[in-house]
DNA sequence: AGCACGCCGACT
DNA sequence: GTCGGCGTGCTC
């Protein structure tokens, strides 16, 4: 028996199966789609077994037997094995890379080598400098050596070479297992209380010990036991010696969300929209037909009912269902809902847990012990076997893009998987993507349209303040009249409010008023932020940071001044204007704890902040019923980057955060702050119209060859040598335009829009298509030209294949 | 990737 | 004579 693995080697050269012999002990357990531990070359590696056989191309002589199994069930399906396919065939990344996405981090392998002495002898000769490592008997791990001392493993290797050590590489899992002690009592109750009775006077701790075993009726766990009885460790250890009771280690899963109650919820009554839109979704769930329904609701609708319905109906009917969030840790309210109404049915897998407790969420998926798995983009490859509704929220959000290899979008894959499971998939947002939009107004998507909010709740007015007026009339502070006297009246009326931003940090760059010097990453082509809590201008792309300079490191001059201003710089202000009001502020910096989050949250929703402050991440999701007023302070830091999406991001931005007024009893009030009030992306937030918005961009889009009327593909050429990345590119873009159809466009080799990343120059390439059937030949012909130069120098060439990060 | 093999310059 | 530089090639 053979089987055919994929190495845990992320090389061009080794991206392709390999084949091995299965030693006769493990021929009944081995299975596509486990991992196991291979000899390869001199090392051992974990590899993906993806079939197996009984013959092989390979000269016999030269197949070696795997040595070992890492998982007792399959980590992937036969499914997700040949989704691993399709994902390599259409992001261009290594199969191993696209298996591994798959997988929780704590699955992925890690490598590590053990050096022992090759015998006791040995030890009186070695070098002085690895005396304090072999003291002990026993060996030693190469991570223990290097955490003290990392340039040891030259002289490591010169003992392996005089034969007084060997160094043997394994592979480390990094899967713990959280396991707790239990005590369960060995005797039938009565016997207990029999012995209870005996010993109470001489022994009364066991005797409490005795009653309290003959109460429970499943394994009691040894730390709570010790808490509510108060005995000690010694009298359990006594009554187990007695064989009164057993003790064990058993394996518990984490639990994120231990000690906190969730209260069941029952179906909300529907309104007809939301009927109708529910209807549909089911019809295509009865029937096992793939579909791909684009919900568009305006904030507020009801979508996540409509979504809590459906998931609900396939549950009954057996099948199993995956919902996405965006970066769901920034949504706890979402998670919330699935957890009332579906209980311990769902897994959460979101980015603010640790590695082992998601690990611990991914087995309660693959174990079959949940049936609904809600999570941020990778949860879209959640181990299930008969999905029955793939829902993905807020579908417009640029998170679902993987900006890692492999560089897929969830939406595709989600898409993907609906095909395969016959189900349908359901693409909710008030803003959706041009993209899906477009599609669903060709058919090929299904489009759903829920246009009124819950209890026909008025969508909130939105002002919009021209803030060139404002600087003309004298006003040179970053609130408007009409804010501040709006913020004012809510101050007075124990109203609360959103004050948006979407820039963290004090002032946005440090600029010297005398000679005009910028402070500017040395790394970085891109200018510092200033961030006054610890008195450091940073890079926000690669961490650099300095203490702030208090002269022009130029011209020594002494009016340095902070321009433009950040969450900080407007906390600050808030306090000098409204020192009264109390403030949550909430951006990377305040969030960065675990849990952190969440805990803002609470406290704005129990009333102990009036204004919430801060970026992206309080635009989604938020339903609070105080909150009357929302106020953008820039509406144009988005429309100015240097990006085709700029003028959807900043309508889909400007919608979301007014839908965060007035969703309950109370009317909201938005009021946008802009220095291009008249732009209409700006505008037709107003009259929260997405449909002219769709309109107008389309027509800017077809005049540009951008999406959805082209499709794109970004080639990325980086090095440290910017001569080698000018003519690396400018080979590229001739080999392009020499291979590609006529009809498709290549812009560049060009500088990218930060023409250098940490000391990397970066050069980019783009191509836009609308058939172009040699696209994934040309790409994959460029990779292998330059693969060898690209292991040799420090020269990197990434693709994408649907960018949305063009800088 | 990571490791061995192998072929040329500067040291005990 | 040997140690070590990094170009080349291979991994079932």
């Amino acid at each position: 028996m053979i089987v055919s693995v994929i190495v845990d080697v992320e090389s061009k050269q080794i991206n392709r199966v390999f084949d091995y012999l299965v030693p006769e002990h493990f021929k009944q357990t081995v299975r596509p789609g486990m991992r196991i531990i291979v000899p390869f070359g001199p090392r051992k590696v974990q590899g993906f077994v993806i079939h197996t056989k009984h013959e092989s191309d390979v000269d016999p002589g030269r197949l070696k037997p795997f040595d070992d199994i890492v998982d007792v069930k399959p980590a992937l399906t036969s499914e997700l094995l040949a989704l691993a396919e399709w994902l390599t065939d259409h992001t261009l990344c290594l199969q191993v890379t696209a298996l591994k996405s798959m997988l929780p981090a704590a699955m992925r392998a890690a490598y590590d080598k053990r050096i022992s002495l090759a015998d006791d002898a040995s030890r009186t000769n070695l070098d002085s400098a690895l005396l304090p490592f072999f003291k002990r008997t026993g060996d030693v791990m190469w991570d223990e050596v290097k955490k003290t001392e990392p340039g040891l493993l030259k002289i490591v290797q010169k003992e392996v070479k005089n034969g007084l050590l060997t160094i043997e590489p394994v592979v480390k899992s990094r899967e713990t297992k959280k396991r707790v002690t239990v005590i369960e009592p060995l005797l039938p109750q009565d016997q207990l209380l029999e012995k209870a009775d005996e010993t109470d006077a001489r022994a009364p701790k066991q005797a409490l010990l005795l009653r309290y075993l003959s109460k429970i009726t499943a394994p009691a766990a040894l730390t709570r036991l010790l808490e509510e009885t108060g005995i000690s460790r010694a009298t359990v250890k006594a009554a187990v010696k007695n064989g009164w009771a057993d003790q064990r280690q058993v394996e518990e899963y984490r639990d994120p969300y231990e000690g906190r109650e969730f209260k069941s919820t029952e179906p909300l009554p529907l309104m007809n929209q939301q009927k109708e839109a529910l209807d549909s979704i089911c019809r295509s769930l009865d029937e096992n037909e793939h579909r791909t329904y684009l919900l568009h609701g305006i904030t507020g609708s009801g979508k996540t009912e409509v979504y809590l319905q459906a998931i609900d109906r396939a549950l009954k009917q057996g099948k199993e269902a995956i919902v996405l969030v965006p970066e769901i840790s920034l949504t706890p309210q979402m998670v919330h809902r699935f957890k009332e109404r579906f209980g311990s049915d769902v897994a959460v897998l979101h980015s603010a847990l640790s590695k082992g407790e998601k690990y611990d969420e991914w087995r309660k998926i693959r174990d079959r012990e949940v049936t609904v798995a809600v999570g941020a983009r990778s949860a879209i490859f959640a181990p299930f076997e008969n999905l029955g509704m793939i829902i993905i929220d807020e579908e417009h959000e640029t998170s679902y893009k993987q900006e890692e290899e492999p560089r897929y979008h969830a939406r595709d894959v989600a898409v993907e998987r609906g095909r395969t499971y016959s189900c349908p998939v359901v693409l909710g947002s008030a803003t959706p993507s041009l993209e899906s939009f477009a599609r669903a107004k060709k058919g090929v998507y299904t489009l759903l349209t829920m246009g009124s909010r819950v209890n026909n709740v008025k969508l909130p007015g939105v002002r919009i303040v021209d803030m060139r007026e404002e600087l003309r009339n004298g006003n040179r502070s970053m609130f408007s009249t009409d804010l501040l006297d709006a913020m004012n009246d809510r101050l007075e009326k124990k109203e609360q409010m959103v004050l948006f931003l979407n820039r963290r940090g004090y002032s946005t760059f440090i600029m010297c008023r005398d000679c005009g010097y910028v402070a500017e990453c040395p790394h970085c082509d891109i200018s510092l932020t200033y961030h006054r809590s610890n008195q450091t201008c940073q890079c926000h792309y690669c961490g650099y940071h300095v203490t702030r300079p208090n002269r022009c490191p130029d011209c020594e001059s002494e009016h340095i001044r902070f321009f433009g201003s950040g969450t900080q710089r407007v906390e600050e202000e808030l306090k000098k204007v409204l020192p009264e009001a109390r403030v949550i502020r909430m951006d990377v910096d305040t969030t960065r704890r675990k849990g952190s989050h969440e805990k803002l949250l609470t406290a704005f929703e129990k009333g102990d902040g009036d204004i919430l402050l801060g970026t992206q991440m309080i635009a989604k999701g938020l339903d609070f019923p105080n909150i009357t007023l929302v106020g953008v302070l820039t509406a144009d830091t988005m429309l100015h980057i240097p990006d085709f999406r700029s003028s959807e991001k900043t309508f889909q931005l400007l919608t979301q955060v007014s839908g965060r007024a007035g969703r309950h009893k109370k009317p909201g009030e938005v009021i946008v702050q802009s220095y291009t009030p008249d732009h209409f992306s700006i505008q037709l937030v107003k009259n929260h119209d997405y449909l002219s918005f769709f309109g107008r961009e389309m027509v800017y889009r077809r005049q540009s060859d951008y999406p959805p009327y082209f499709f794109m593909a970004l080639i990325n050429i980086s090095s440290e040598d910017l001569t080698k990345v000018v003519t690396v590119s400018g080979k590229i873009g001739e080999f392009l335009r020499k291979s590609l159809a006529e009809t498709t466009v290549v812009h560049g080799p060009a500088a990218s829009a930060v023409p250098r990343i940490k000391d990397r120059y970066r050069y980019q390439c783009m191509v836009k298509y609308k058939t172009e059937p040699k696209l994934a030949h040309t790409l994959k012909e460029i990779l292998k030209t330059y693969q060898t130069e690209m292991t040799r120098s420090d020269l990197a060439i990434t693709i994408d294949t649907n960018p949305y990060m063009l800088m």
